[in-house]
DNA sequence: ACGTAAGTTGAGGCATGCGTCAAGATACCG
DNA sequence: CGGTATCTTGACGCATGCCTCAACTTACGT
């Protein structure tokens, strides 16, 4: 299908296209118009199309640039961490401040786009994930209910946080986030007025998040 | 400058574009296309104009029947609950249940729009939170450092995960709620990473979320 | 150096949604 | 009933952003 040789100029242009596209994703998020990345690139939009048809297939070449290494850094630190609790505050803190530091990365965590790569990123993501939940788990630290996919909430949540007060307010998502992580203490813990989401009810979620719609 | 008195069939579509603009608004939020409501009313996009000038001006005139009456409810039956802590989890549910009932309610709630009317009613919604706040606090219920501005922290992010979650799982967001809550009794305080938002910060992002912007 | 396959261009078509205005319709007053 | 002020209409212009394609340009092999 692909074609394994591209003449020099288009490959120059691929490059020029997946830096641009970098930029612009990580300052307006990757919803940025196609249009900006190929201006800035300094091609046309239609060379865009040419190169990578997609906007999928954009992001899909920046991915993991853009999103794996400092996902995979954050659960390291978590799990660097001697006591299971921190080392569960310090993941949760930290992909929320992924999520304030870069719009696009806020995108990826909060799963604005689906695509290929970042579907993989996101696998890569999800086993780390529940290793931090379980060792809190463990030691009776976060509250035995918490699921996995209980993170999402949260998540989802500094998303919309985020992209709002990151003007007025860029640190009071902490304070949000704080509250948040008082109530999933052990010791917090009332009974929950619902059931967990399924992982399908997350992926459901997650696919209608991409159509896009208002908000 | 407003003319005292209609033709009768100006008042007639006066009152049409009303109903029209109460049911899309209810179905679809309040950034629902003015076309629709015309097409729903039986006029044209045009008579919707001369009528109201403005979506502002639309919802002006729909606030009030929109959201006064179940917002006041909601804090009514907040108050008539002995325990005060009853009282404050009863009214941040009964907030988000109503953003989870309504798109224009979620819309109001978390202040995607700003008008005139609507702004009267947050104030008056302002009061009652207080009081149920520091009622909770009096008794040891409440963490001490929960603020009347953290309120926001809670529905906007309700206002998001409802609207995503609304269709996959349709009661999802309380268990999110639920957790929040955890956080916020007293017992489950620990210090804060971030000071609360200032009034004047909640008015700017407000601000800015009326803008729209994407997502 | 030249021919051709490969690549680029950018105007233009699509769709959404806001807001306007000249032309036509209609209510109301005398 | 007629005249006029008031009101309605709906096509149009605007803007954003996606995506395409016929015409043009360029790299590369010989």
């Amino acid at each position: 299908m692909a074609k394994a040789t591209l003449r020099a100029d288009a490959r120059r242009n691929l490059d020029k296209l997946r830096d641009a596209a970098l930029g612009v994703f990580r300052e307006k998020g990757l919803h940025a118009p196609l249009d900006e990345i190929a201006r800035r690139a300094g091609v046309s939009s239609g060379t865009l199309y040419n190169r990578f048809g997609s906007r999928e297939a954009l992001i899909d070449a920046v991915a993991p640039e853009l999103a794996a290494d400092s996902l995979r850094a954050v659960a390291r630190r978590a799990i660097a961490e001697r006591d299971p609790w921190e080392g569960f505050a310090s993941y949760v803190m930290g992909v929320c401040e992924l999520q304030a530091s870069c719009p696009a990365l806020n995108d990826v965590i909060s799963r604005r786009y689906a695509s290929e790569q970042l579907t993989a990123i996101c696998r890569a993501t999800e086993e780390r994930e529940r290793y931090i939940i379980e060792r809190a788990q463990r030691e009776g630290l976060l509250r035995a209910d918490f699921t996995r996919e209980d993170l999402f909430f949260v998540f989802w949540s500094t998303a919309t946080l985020v992209r709002h007060t990151s003007g007025a307010a860029p640190e009071g998502w902490r304070r949000a986030v704080g509250f948040l992580l008082d109530g999933l203490r052990a010791e917090a813990a009332h009974p929950l007025p619902a059931e967990p989401l399924t992982p399908d009810q997350v992926e459901e979620v997650m696919f209608r998040l991409g159509e896009g719609g208002p908000l």
